[in-house]
DNA sequence: ACTGTATGTTACTGACCGGTAACATACGCT
DNA sequence: AGCGTATGTTACCGGTCAGTAACATACAGT
């Protein structure tokens, strides 16, 4: 069936929570999370800050929600790689420093959003700092998991240097304006290398 | 002579210009720039507004000032090897891995000040960022030429390698909760053995 | 004592921002 | 047609915040 709803009007056809956290993470990323107005989010979607505030109670809770957006496509990376190279742990190795390069070559120039979002929501008692401390924990116990399956020893260590390098990478490139992006991705695969079951 | 000034007054001692860079120093730090208001950094530096506006005449440009000493305390590490091990490049190389080791252990558990300055204060045309931006590329200098004055082959890939995990594993300690401090300063010393400059 | 300078105090402005109320409109469904 | 629901519009409240004005005080040097 053809769509009816406003016909004349180019710009929704997305429904407008999904704009309004589409505008929220556009801004958000791109001047701050406390440098963006409501207000300007509203505008952005198309939209008013009534109906923001009718999907989202505050502010916060919006903060919230784009965290906690950012959260599950971090996820989704890998419940994809366990989907695609299912009970193989060292091509989701591999796919996982494939997906590194990736993001750290044509990933945005301002860094990881979540680890923004952590430097600039200081409170602890904000909603969005558990979501982000949560995420963290998930990401490092899935590390430590894939470097046990794939038989490296000492996983857990590993799962540090890596996190730190990968994770550390992105924020210092948006300050460090050469490009040693590639040269992360190979000081991964060296580490990984270098920590290799079973030695050549 | 004896101190006649405000002789019945705990708090002083310092001149105000000095309190006031302090307290935004502090408080900048805990809880973000954007999230501290001018009138708090008064009171915590026991003054006022006023005086605050008479030595720096914005809240942009005391910002700035901040970013301004923070930059200047790390040049100063590098300016103390230089002063400490002159003309001993690799004396000077292990002074700065050993300073590495004492920010990444008791160093501030809100990660890199001035890094977060970054991202705090995105707008391009900000007093901060020119600063910051001045600071990092001066930093990655100074490696370049500590590396190559040691004797290291391919002195600025190794620069970038290691500005990029200590930098990053500052960022990230304050969101791993775990203290993979050490192991970073085992990274960092396994990469220079790697690459260094004459076999054994 | 006189004067200039740095600081403290109070009160204020104007803008912005998060959040809400009240009402109007458009649409889907039966 | 009639109704409920989601959305748009306008106007507003209250607080916070950067920045300023005007005046008062304290001190140093002469």
């Amino acid at each position: 069936m053809v769509r009816t709803i406003n016909p004349h009007a180019e710009a929704p056809q997305a429904p407008p929570r999904e704009r309004i956290l589409g505008a929220a993470r556009d801004l958000f990323y791109r001047h701050g999370i406390r440098a963006v107005g409501v207000d300007a989010i509203a505008d952005a979607a198309a939209t008013n800050k009534m109906t923001l505030y009718r999907h989202f109670g505050s502010k916060d809770e919006l903060i919230a929600a784009y965290v906690t957006e950012l959260a599950k496509e971090g996820d989704e990376v890998w419940e994809g790689l366990a989907r695609d190279y299912p009970g193989d742990p060292t091509a989701q190795l591999d796919g996982w420093v494939r997906h590194c390069e990736k993001v750290l070559t044509d990933g945005g120039e301002r860094g990881c959003a979540i680890a923004n979002a952590a430097v600039e929501m200081r409170e602890i008692d904000h909603p969005a700092r558990q979501i982000i401390d949560d995420y963290k924990t998930r990401k490092r116990n899935r590390m430590v998991k894939l470097f046990s399956d794939a038989g490296y020893a000492e996983p857990d260590q590993l799962a540090d240097e890596l996190f730190l390098l990968f994770e550390g990478a992105r924020i210092s490139l948006q300050c460090c304006s050469s490009g040693p992006a590639q040269r992360v991705v190979r000081m991964l695969r060296s580490l990984l290398a270098e920590h290799a079951p079973r030695p050549q």
